[in-house]
DNA sequence: ACGATGTTCAACCATCTGGTTGAACAAGGA
DNA sequence: TCCTTGTTCAACCAGATGGTTGAACATCGT
């Protein structure tokens, strides 16, 4: 995997036992081991997923002895949705052009339904 | 990695050059070798990062002649946005409660800055 | 001081990933 | 019809990933 900021988040999102523990953390912070606990996972593993999310800076661990609870740091979401919004947006805003462009090509005459293509959603 | 939709789509953003397409298909449709074009590697690998995406639901491709035009799917990003902002909001709410909580024990005396541990942003 | 608890480190393994090259295939152009 | 163009398929390779187990480490409780 690439090392920049934005690969790592999304790498560690990409995995849905990581995406499981943010949204468990959402909730509230845990340490390792209660995270752990739902899954038939090691602790080990767990810990690994830990650190991979501490490492996109979607996690920060603190001291409270033996214990290292984890706290969900949601700020950097931030990133991700600036990346995901600016090329959503500019995609749609070629869109509108093309509608218009289809619109001043034939007179307004269609509500501009110009995608009935592909694997659309 | 694991085959659901969402852990799909974040996977194929976690690679800076299929983001970079994604960026170069936000300004305009593309072939795959216009796509390969600004890229070192050889056609076949970029062939294959058009697949990564098309099969995580972001792009989606037609025919024209031998020609595979890609189409950037902007709507499938609302998935990984919902998602990002569920627990981003559900984690904020959170915290406003704490703050709520934190006021109430000492009297309203701070401006609520508890948030002085660990690695924060 | 000592055992129990919570977590991480290290080594190992199977599988996935991103790259390569060479071949196949499909459609256009001479 | 044959060559060229654009793309994909197949096999292969190096390195990353997610899991395992066993050991190490730090801190609490007795």
């Amino acid at each position: 995997m690439a090392d920049d900021e934005l690969s790592r988040i999304f790498a560690a999102l990409a995995d849905p036992t990581r995406r499981d523990m943010v949204a468990r953390l959402a909730v509230g912070d845990a340490t390792v081991g209660e995270l752990a606990d739902p899954y038939d996972v090691s602790i080990q593993a767990v810990s690994k997923h830990v650190k991979v999310l501490t490492d996109a800076g979607l996690v920060s661990q603190t001291k409270d002895a033996q214990r290292r609870p984890c706290h969900l740091e949601a700020e950097v979401f931030d990133l991700m949705t600036k990346w995901i919004d600016r090329y959503r947006q500019q995609a749609q805003e070629r869109y509108e052009r093309l509608d218009d462009v289809l619109a001043d090509m034939r007179g307004d005459d269609l509500t501009s339904n110009h995608r009935e293509q592909g694997a659309a959603s």
